[in-house]
RNA sequence: GCCGGCGUGGUCUAAAUGGCAAAGACGCGAGUCUUAGAAACUCGUUAAUGUGAGUUCAAAUCUCACCGCCGGUACCA
């Protein structure tokens, strides 16, 4: 053992011997309980960064844990390597995605690596490789045949900036998640994934993992999927002109509602702008109405803007519908603030009890007709024909003005009245869903192929399985001039093929997955990487699924979490998995943070905006600061005042920090024991280096300890057992009472490190623990003693205590905990070859021998006892009361009451 | 606007179930060592529950209002 710590060196060498020794290697074994964990995949963009470091510390450190608690453990990782930035690259610098890819995983690879990741590498996965791509057609033939895959013709959202297609939820608020820029519409053929058949389901069975997820990200993805309860009503249409109502069915507007009850109420009628009903009667109207309908509909197109609030357009249409409750006449308006994708496109207006109906009755002075009364009102608003309300009353209540339903509570109505509608033909109970199918195609070239073929005498037909894997042509040029068609479109070998179903010549199609589609599943294919024949053999998936603990940022909340949810619902209706749901513990760690300074350089195509953000690398920027801390100016080099703002860590942004550097500077162990210690996982982490130090110093603290009695460690008869015992429980130990008190409150402190620590790591705490440790590590420098002349009772405790920290810094600090355990049992074999355990704490031994409890006289502290552990609530209470201290207080006062805590703390309530 | 979450020393943070507000680290100060600085080590560090009310014997913790910060969301009928 060298004198000092020297990070590199012992870092290099156990890396070296783990892989060489496959240590983090699993295998299906029945005799042992299993644990998954699992953290989110990397994009290989290549170069990782202090996110990825801190989530994969964290779960490198539950890994250990249950390891050395003796599961099974699974801890993979892999690759989400399809998708934009590779292509991108290929068309800026000519490079070839593939190539670039591969040389980004490597250098990651080694990335990881170095930072001493305990991972199965045996069983990586890559996206964009044809033998996981093969099972993501696999999957799309499969829900084609299941009728869950379908193509259809539709406005997509577009990204300008990056020539892409985005999901609902890649460009939710107008913007595109990846760059930020508007999106905006453009008719596309595409394919999409029934998730809305699913809709149900992924929204009850939340029930089973409520215990494991945050309730922050349930939540969001209840909001997402927005289940919403209500009846659809038909309102007939009448033309103006021949005031003839008509039978036809086509004539009548079905709207959505929550509140039936407040159909008394109805205004108008209003759609969207896109409403068949104001096609089929376009030609009819004046040409001011359709400029105000084309108008809006011009609108929708536009970026919208985050904070501005819409106002609200219409037009009346001159159309009338039959309002089916009243039989009265209702104007049909157009409206912009109708959406023609949610619900049936139209809405009944109800402006007394609709914010949005309020504000466009306002605005056209259309009636307000209340007919939703507080209860206690119900009586006055019978009399009185309207009410000029302030705004719109948006409660349940008391329907009024509504005929035969006066006097009914909002509740019951909408039951009733809906019932109503089912019996005379004009409407239905109704669930309606914000959440819409998911559109998987792209229009782009890195992503796996649609597996499907068009041909002229057997329209769309799927490939056949033994086809697959559909490969990418090798070498493709791709270049800029994309615009909205795929670039394998241009590669007519890949294009020419022939009908999978009668022979003959056929178009295959060129459009690529979203690659959300390859993180679906990649955790199963973890568990049979090489599989063949199916993405995953049931069985082996069946040992190691579903997973026990995922770790990964809340930013996935609504878009991987629940496709990869929607997934495992198909999985299981194909019968690969049985279960429902496949995360039963969701961790989501905050972000790594740091301060960025720029300035704002205006757009000149918008003067009206704020302009774009031109960062400056911190290293560049004078700041000054406050007593706190918090930054007072900025000025760049050339002196240009600059804005300051704490923002994820990116490279663009001038504010990450390397993590290779860290590593040459501090080492991989201190680095990862720092990102845990420096907060709680689920906090923002705002970066600062001064801290890191401190873990160094710790690492060095204990190692100059473990040398300094090194000696008298490794001496078997030291300890009873040695450690290649499973356990080094207290059974073995000595009895309590031998040793001195030192050692006895060495033995004590140790044994509650033990709980704490234990405790910390299954509430998915890891930042207590390395306070814990830092204390254990304390407690030993406190100890007085020199390793010449300790008695062995001491030595006991010494050794007990250096073992047990060593064994709990392995989570941490693996490099440094492996160095030192190799010390403490004389051979280099690791921790886990040694079948090492993680520390049982005994009740007994953690236990104080005398409690210290604090005595209060109204709630205020006066003084303190020392009591047995086992003392009882009245001889706490006798002694609080004999208390000189306390008698002081209560000396010729009556004692109204005593609170006893049992071991904690005595009350006296006094009065006088 | 609406919906969540958070607010503890100079900083990051700790305190099952309401029960002694500070355990850990950073920073800072002094010292040892050193030609000096840095590092390392040793010792020291007066100081805090955003504001106001309420419930309670007892509130960082529960309730209400306000202030501030962060996140989500955007006319979902």
């Amino acid at each position: 053992m060298d004198e000092k710590y020297f990070a590199q060196k012992i870092e290099d060498k156990w890396q070296t011997k783990w892989r060489e020794t496959g240590a983090f290697e699993a295998d299906v074994d029945d005799t042992k309980p299993k644990f998954y964990a699992l953290e989110m995949l990397p994009y290989p963009s290549g170069n990782l960064h202090m996110g990825h470091v801190r989530n994969y510390s964290i779960g490198d450190a539950l890994a250990w844990y249950k390891r050395l608690k003796g599961f099974n453990v699974l801890h993979p990782i892999g690759w989400d390597s399809f998708g934009q930035p590779a292509e991108d690259a290929a068309i800026k610098r000519g490079a070839n995605p593939r190539d670039w890819t591969e040389a980004n995983i490597q250098h990651m690879t080694g990335q990881l690596q170095r930072l001493g990741l305990s991972y199965d590498w045996s069983r990586q996965m890559a996206a964009h490789r044809p033998d996981y791509y093969k099972f993501d057609q696999w999957f799309f033939i499969k829900m084609y045949e299941m009728g869950l895959a379908y193509k259809k013709k539709t406005q997509v959202n577009w990204c300008e900036t990056d020539k892409a297609v985005l999901s609902n939820e890649q460009a939710s608020g107008g913007l595109c998640w990846r760059c930020g820029n508007p999106v905006t519409k453009r008719d596309l053929e595409q394919w999409f994934l029934k998730t809305t058949n699913y809709a149900d389901q992924l929204l009850d069975d939340m029930a089973e993992i409520e215990t494991g997820w945050a309730e922050k990200v349930l939540k969001r993805q209840r909001d997402w999927i927005g289940r919403s309860e209500g009846a659809f009503v038909d309102f007939e249409v009448q033309s103006p002109k021949s005031k003839v109502r008509s039978s036809d069915s086509s004539d009548r507007i079905k709207v959505f509602t929550t509140r039936i009850d407040t159909i008394y109420g109805a205004n108008a009628i209003v759609v969207a702008a896109e409403h068949p009903i104001v096609e089929a009667n376009y030609e009819h109207f004046s040409d001011e109405t359709k400029v105000i309908i084309e108008n809006i509909k011009a609108d929708k197109l536009k970026v919208t803007d985050h904070d501005a609030e819409i106002e609200k357009e219409g037009v009346d249409t001159g159309l009338e519908a039959v309002n089916p409750f009243s039989g009265e006449e209702l104007p049909i308006w157009v409206g912009n603030y109708v959406m023609i994708e949610y619900g049936t496109g139209a809405v009944m207006s109800v402006p007394a009890h609709d914010e949005r109906d309020f504000e466009f009755a306002r605005k056209y002075h259309l009636p307000i007709r209340q007919v939703i009364s507080e209860p206690h009102l119900a009586h006055e608003h019978h009399q009185m024909q309207t009410m000029s309300l302030e705004q719109a009353f948006t409660d349940y209540g008391v329907l009024v003005h509504s005929d035969n339903w006066n006097g009914k509570t909002s509740d019951d109505a909408k039951k009733a009245m809906t019932e109503y509608a089912v019996k005379h033909g004009f409407g239905e109970g109704a669930t309606t869903y914000r959440l819409r199918d998911w559109g998987i195609s792209r229009q782009r070239f890195w992503g796996a192929p649609i597996p499907v073929v068009y041909c002229e005498k057997c329209g769309i037909v799927p490939e056949k399985y033994e086809n697959l894997p559909i490969e990418l042509p090798q070498n493709m040029v791709l270049s800029d001039d994309i615009a909205g068609t795929s670039p394998l479109a241009k590669d007519e070998n890949f294009v020419n093929t022939v009908c999978p179903n009668c022979g003959e010549p056929a178009k295959r199609e060129t459009d690529t997955m979203d690659t959300f589609v390859d993180s679906c599943w990649y955790y199963f294919r973890y568990t049979d990487p090489q599989n063949g024949d199916l993405p995953f053999d049931p069985k082996v998936a069946e040992y190691w699924t579903p997973v026990d603990q995922y770790i990964g940022g809340d930013d996935h909340a609504v878009m991987h979490l629940i496709y990869t949810r929607f997934w495992t619902k198909v999985m299981r209706d194909i019968g690969l998995v049985k279960f429902n749901e496949p995360v039963k513990r969701l961790l989501t760690q905050g972000m790594v943070v740091g301060e960025t300074f720029f300035d704002m350089i205006p757009n000149p195509e918008e003067p009206e905006s704020a302009g774009k953000r031109q960062y400056f690398p911190p290293s560049s920027v004078t700041v000054e600061r406050d007593a706190k801390g918090k930054i007072i100016s900025a000025k760049s080099a050339d002196g240009i005042v600059l804005k300051s703002a704490i923002e994820r860590m990116s490279k663009s942004k001038g504010n990450g920090v390397d993590p290779d550097e860290m590593v040459e500077i501090y080492g991989a162990d201190a680095s990862r024991l720092f990102v845990l210690f420096a907060a709680p996982a689920e906090n923002e982490l705002v970066w600062n280096e001064s801290g890191i130090e401190g873990t160094t110093r710790f690492l060095q603290r204990v190692w100059r300890f473990v040398h300094k009695w090194q000696a008298k460690l490794s001496e078997p008869s030291a300890v009873v057992d040695g450690l290649n015992s499973t356990n080094s429980n207290a059974n073995e130990n000595p009895p309590a009472t031998t040793g001195g008190s030192d050692s006895r409150k060495l033995r004590q402190k140790t044994h509650q490190s033990i709980k704490r620590v234990t405790e910390n790591f299954e509430s998915l705490q890891f930042n207590t623990p390395v306070a814990a440790l830092m204390e254990l590590s304390n407690a030993l420098y406190d100890f007085k003693g020199e390793p010449e002349t300790a008695s062995d009772a001491d030595v006991f405790a010494i050794r007990e205590a250096v073992e047990s920290l060593i064994l709990m810094l392995a989570p941490f600090a693996p490099h440094a905990a492996e160095e030192l355990y190799s010390v403490l049992v004389g051979n280099e074999n690791g921790m886990l070859a040694n079948r090492a355990r993680f520390p049982e704490f005994s009740a007994e031994l953690a236990k104080s021998d005398e409690i210290e409890i604090p005595v209060q006289i109204n709630g205020k502290l006066r003084s303190r006892l020392i009591a047995s552990p086992e003392a009882s609530n009245d001889e706490l209470q006798k002694m609080a009361l004999e208390d000189e201290k306390v008698r002081e207080w209560t000396n010729g006062k009556e004692i109204v009451k005593v609170v006893v805590v049992p071991k904690r703390l005595v009350n006296i309530v006094v009065k006088g």
